[in-house]
DNA sequence: AACTATTTATAAGA
DNA sequence: TTCTTATAAATAGTT
């Protein structure tokens, strides 16, 4: 029989875990018909057992049309640009992703440590203390750091699109000077003239 | 309060479907999530309300990955499909932003939980251990964050000082081919070579 | 796989 | 939506 509750980690006793695991598939698989009839939407469900084994379910369709339905509706670009805008987006993403999973480790990260201390007592006027200094932190932090380097960022940024356009400005010239030497070349019947140098 | 069992079949209502909607979704979510820590399987559950929104969970990559997986097991990427890839990636990437999102919202709520229910427990004692906890938090928080914007920084400081030398031999082989103009002009007793421009 | 003591989910009500 | 609460359903530990 149930024996408290069950902490939320993975079991490690392998036969307890198999055997749960076979428990729950089944529930999952059930109450996941059970939303479907019920709520008359449409479920995709696949479980992969740490061996590979698969168990899925799907009650419209195969899994991968629901994934594909999910994927396409939100394409409609030019076709010229598909390709830049979608390496772009990809970056971008990752960039997002990496910042996401970052915020996310350290909210686990503090969840933990309050969790681990947090079970005892504190009045409500000291959480609320509390809770506003925690939002004073993290203003201070969002506008007074970010705001300076996001700031020398964009300078950064800005010179470096001056650079590029000076840059590609010399190019030019230079090449027009060699049309110069060019023709120089030619009127004046000399040749090699690069081996003076 | 449950009267008697339900029946398993569409909830005509549609008020009542929304609502049995919301709250077995929200179950199902996570039963699924539990099983894939309890046990250490992977799972993937997407689904679509009537109205076409997507509600999913994967608990290791992204649904689509879990679906490859299933489909087709070993999946190298030819030249060929660099571009499809491009896009997928895209969306893939999207989809897991999307999750990353909603596990930060859940997180938040976690947080904002804790404060509204911890009411008057806790002591003095305590407040303080916790108050240090969040200044760690903070901490962390603020480090990762400057850590990143640091790190673009640099990036950008460097390719600032790769446009800056690329400008100065530029300028260098500019004014050598000047030179050359000029030697040339010389020789052959052509002026104003310029005005040919 | 079957049995139950418990925990967990959730339908209905607010 | 969200919360509360009575009841149904799921399931952990045991046999």
């Amino acid at each position: 029989m149930v024996r408290g509750k069950v902490q939320m980690r993975k079991i490690e006793n392998p036969v307890y875990r198999r055997v749960t695991f076979c428990k729950r598939r089944a529930g999952l698989l059930k109450k996941a018909k059970e939303l479907s009839v019920l709520c008359d939407v449409d479920v995709g469900l696949i479980i992969f057992s740490s061996r590979g084994k698969l168990y899925e379910l799907s009650t419209k369709g195969t899994i991968q049309e629901l994934v594909e339905r999910y994927l396409n509706p939100s394409v409609t670009e030019s076709d010229d640009s598909i390709n830049v805008n979608n390496q772009a987006k990809s970056q971008k993403a990752e960039v997002e992703i990496s910042v996401l999973k970052q915020e996310i480790e350290m909210l686990h990260k503090g969840m933990r440590n309050m969790f681990g201390e947090g079970k005892e007592k504190m009045t409500y006027e000291q959480l609320n203390v509390l809770e506003k200094q925690l939002e004073v932190w993290i203003y201070d932090i969002r506008s007074a750091k970010v705001k300076n380097m996001i700031q020398e960022i964009e300078s950064l940024k800005n010179k470096e699109m001056i650079l590029k356009a000076a840059n590609e400005i010399l190019l030019q010239e230079k090449s027009a000077e060699r049309s110069i030497v060019r023709i120089v070349e030619e009127q004046s019947g000399l040749l090699n003239v690069s081996q003076m140098m």
